[in-house]
Order: C-alpha cells, then sequence, then structure tokens
DNA sequence: CAAATATCAGATTTACTGAGATCG
DNA sequence: CCGATCTCAGTACATCTGATATTT
C-alpha cells in the first residue's frame, strides 16, 4: 500500500468515517440524513424538499425516504404548501427540536472519536483542506455553490 | 449544511475521489484495484491472495474477481504453490510491468486533479493528517498494522 | 411548453459478511 | 479439530440516474 497516495488515504479514513456515523446513528435509531435534516430546519425554519436538498446536500430521490422516517418518529410535519401545490413543505415539531439536540451531542461524540489522534490545531488544518477540496470540486462539476457558514 | 463536520467533510469528498479514480481508470479499462494489486506485486514480488489482501487492504472477498481480471488481461499469472497446496501464487509478467506503469501515471495524473487546488506543502500536510487518522483507526479495530513506506 | 417539485424504482462502487470447500 | 486459503453469493451504505406525475 502506498501510504502518500492521498485519493486512498481519503476513500480509506471516509470508510471509517461512515461506518463511525452509521454505527454511532444506528445505536439510537437515527441515520446521518436525520442529523443534517433536522440541523437545517433548526437553522433556517422550514424549507420545501427541494430546499432542504439544496441546503444539505442530500439528493432529492433521497429526501422522500428521509423524511419519511423523520415523519413517522413525530420529529418532523409535512404538510403541501398553499401556495405553491408542488410542495411539501417540511417543519420541526417540538419532539423534532429535542431529537436534533440528542443528534448533535452524538455527532459531536462521533467527531471526537473520528478526530481522536488529531491536536485541536490539526483538525481545524484538516477541515480547513477538505474544504478547500470539496469547494473547488462542487464548483468543478457544476453544482450550485454551498451556502458558506 | 455545516462545513465544519469533518465526517461529512470527509465523505463528500472521499466521493469526489472515487468518482475520480473510478472514471479515470475506466478511460484506460482498469479499476483501482488493478494500480494496487500491480503496484504490490512489483514492489514486494509475488504472493499469495491471502498475502495480497493484507499488503493492499484489499478484501479477500474481492481480491478474488481482481486477480481474474488482472489474469484475463495476461498482467499476471496464477499458479498453484507446489509448497501450499491452499495457495495461489501470483505473479506479475512482463505486460504486467508495462501495464503498471501505465496505471501510476494515470494515478499520478488522478492525484493532481484530486487535489488541484492545493500547493505542495498543503498536499503534504493533508496526507499527513490522514495518515495519522488511518493509522489511529486500524489500530482500534484490530486490524494488523500496515507497512510503512 | 419549459422548469420545478415530489415520488418511486433501480444501478453503482466500495467494502464487508457468511458459507462452502480444500488443505496444513 | 483448528486455522488458513480460496471461491462464491449476497448484504449495506451513500450516492446518483432515470422515469413519471403534477404544478407553475
Amino acid at each position: 500500500v502506498d501510504l502518500t497516495l492521498p485519493s486512498w488515504l481519503l476513500t480509506q479514513t471516509a470508510a471509517y468515517a461512515t461506518r463511525l456515523v452509521t454505527d454511532g446513528m444506528a445505536a439510537i435509531d437515527a441515520r446521518g440524513y436525520h442529523y443534517r435534516l433536522l440541523s437545517a430546519l433548526e437553522k433556517d425554519g422550514p424549507a420545501s424538499q427541494a430546499d432542504l436538498g439544496r441546503r444539505t446536500g442530500i439528493h432529492l430521490s433521497d429526501m422522500v425516504a428521509a423524511v419519511n422516517e423523520l415523519a413517522a418518529g413525530g420529529y418532523v410535519e409535512r404538510s403541501p404548501d398553499p401556495a405553491d401545490k408542488r410542495r411539501n413543505v417540511v417543519t420541526v415539531t417540538p419532539a423534532g427540536r429535542e431529537r436534533a439536540r440528542q443528534l448533535a451531542v452524538r455527532a459531536g461524540e462521533i467527531q471526537e472519536e473520528l478526530l481522536a489522534p488529531l491536536t485541536a490545531a490539526e483538525r481545524a488544518q484538516l477541515t480547513g483542506l477538505l474544504s478547500t477540496l470539496l469547494v473547488h470540486h462542487r464548483a468543478q462539476q457544476g453544482n450550485p455553490p454551498l451556502p458558506m457558514p
């Protein structure tokens, strides 16, 4: 194995990250998508599914199932938009806000586990470098730029 | 989207990396596995499939198909080990050495595309940070430590 | 009629799990 | 009998493609 081949390092570490997220979220009956969606809804308010997809980077095709799951848990409500009958407006419920806090805590624990061997400075370096790559490749592909924090 | 959530940044950039590798290798009828296997064989000589799996991090279940593909192209030969009849010894052919050079060139181009927005120093930083993470998590999981370059 | 929205069905890639057969 | 090796079949997850229906 060539430990200096960046594409390999990236996909391998991502595999561990995916496992940490999947397992960590599954332990509380959740998925990574749930955290992303509830966070987005709490931060910027109710939205159509298409809007949520643009905010969170989740594909429209996968949005249906994810919103179904959240709705089944009582964490969001899906109601038709009276102003535009194509749209569903997705809104967080009080239970959803509680759930969002729970998922945020869990997400934090997962990051800690993922980045355990790195110092705070190194973690900042890593996120900076990855952000640069991601912004570049999204633009390269004609994707709409992400809303920057 | 929380652009500072490392697990998300990691899996997203890895998705782009995977696409670059898959597409870039498919253009010359290859896969990432082929490059990894031929490189390992050229560097450390013939090996059993189980050994190759340990060297390259490729799962034993996926090794069969990968070696089949390389053998079909005439790049490796699979012969039973007379000393241990459980084993197949995989050996590179001259055509395989030529192929390895071709794949190495292509791999380099792919890395360049992947890391385009980063300076040389930043690239070194990134590989260093990812290596640290990977070594940590492999050890954490009881995996055999990787042979370090 | 073009574009946006929501839904559904399915393909793709990497990685992994489990089962079997054979051999040491 | 345990353990290693090889093979095959199938799973899991995230992502993306394509098709359809509805509405703007």
